[in-house]
DNA sequence: GTGGTCTAGACCACA
DNA sequence: GTGGTCTAGACCACT
């Protein structure tokens, strides 16, 4: 899973990995009882700090998608899968929805939308990715 | 022009005056050469504090969508427009390409993803307004 | 409000804050949009890291007892004094049930529980303070 | 004795065995010279790890409620009960005080907690036990 | 001034 | 080995 963070992003570190968490819950990459790496582990492999990852964790655990085993481990919780599709879905729409109304606002036809979602979607991109050039040269022609 | 700040928002609120008063140039319901309610009348407005006003306006100005005449007022720079949009324009692709990024990650279909678009699009809604139900609703199903 | 915290209590510290706010909240001691200490004042006040302090903050956020404005200070969000009284009731009945349950188990007549409770309760001592010796007593006749 | 053991509980797996050993010495389910299940058996059944079990053994051992004989296994210390008798009720009365300043902390009635005092002690139900639902409807009301 | 994030490193409890 | 807690202190963003 997880082998790089972008320490210069404006999004918290701790946040990138309980958002890459929920996205691989989402998508069946992480599954119910998988345990995850221990914070050393985590740690060490993003060097960052053991705290940041403990942070993530603990954040995740409060949202319900994993629980914790003092000395054994972390590991992913059940019958979340449905509850973390729906979660990352809707905040996938709003941010969608409001991205839009933006454009939308600003001018942009739907059509040179809909071209923009076709190369995003075929990118496979990390989302928290820099934006493409490819997608950045779309916003020029009007 | 703006009446109300959400306070609660986990966007700054010096941005989202600036947000605001970017969308309005870019849309044309500011025009060049008018005047922005001052500093303290706005903070009053909007109950806020007047610093915060003051750091938006010289967000703004240094960005170039305005200038200051000491003792006059806060006024929206000529030829600036083109820009604005351009700016808005830009950052809305990339606001697009995000979430269709995590969408993706999420496992979200391309078909479902293109149905929100088309349906935010028609809907013709402000940004920054509530997701209505209709698109809300698109969340549920697969 | 917190004067005190009990550094060598096997109950963690930023628990021991987090569960007196709640019951200042439930007891009406602490009201909606009442503002609580700073970060800083609060540790500084019980000699403890600022760190310890904001994880309790953040906490009771997560638990929708209190919300964060940036630069502001934190407050007591508002329409929960409900629900956290419901919460604290909730979680001392349980307390209460499995004490009797054990008390009963090591053959504690109800009289004699009637009496503690009695005692306990006419005390008005804090809680997670030592039992004091009038109620330890009480344990020794059988 | 011993059959299940709460992997997710709160309370760490070597105190719920060792609790659950006194509780049976104190109610007389478990006598003097009573062989206990072996380490590697008792870890099995429950399946923890054997160093779990060995440790409440110590645990209890230390505390003189049984002894080990090796080759032989561990056994039921003799004149025992008393003691183990009035620990247990000990623990019980100080668990009922801290509860009791609990609910009085959050503004719960005295003839309330009567309420759930005289409900919990008729319905002998386990300790450790879930919480019956005709408790729980208690901290409903005020 | 406010809170948020992160680091470095310590000590503890648990399996 | 695991995670949990706490400290000391840094830097950042916001009001």
């Amino acid at each position: 899973m997880l082998e790089k963070v972008n320490i210069r992003s404006n999004v918290a570190v701790y946040l990138q990995i309980e958002n890459h968490v929920q996205f691989a819950i989402a998508s069946g990459e992480l599954k119910p009882g998988d345990q995850l790496p221990s914070v050393r582990e985590l740690s060490e492999r993003l060097k960052i700090n053991p705290n940041t990852v403990a942070k993530s964790y603990r954040g995740l655990e409060v949202m319900g998608y994993l629980y914790t085993r003092r000395g054994m481990g972390v590991f992913i919780s059940k019958d979340i899968q449905k509850k973390c599709l729906e979660t990352c879905t809707r905040k996938a729409v709003e941010k969608l929805h409001q991205a839009v109304a933006e454009a939308r606002a600003a001018g942009i036809s739907k059509s040179k939308l809909a071209a923009v979602l076709n190369a995003s979607y075929q990118l496979n991109s990390d989302p928290y990715d820099e934006v493409p050039n490819s997608i950045a040269k779309l916003a020029k022609g009007k």
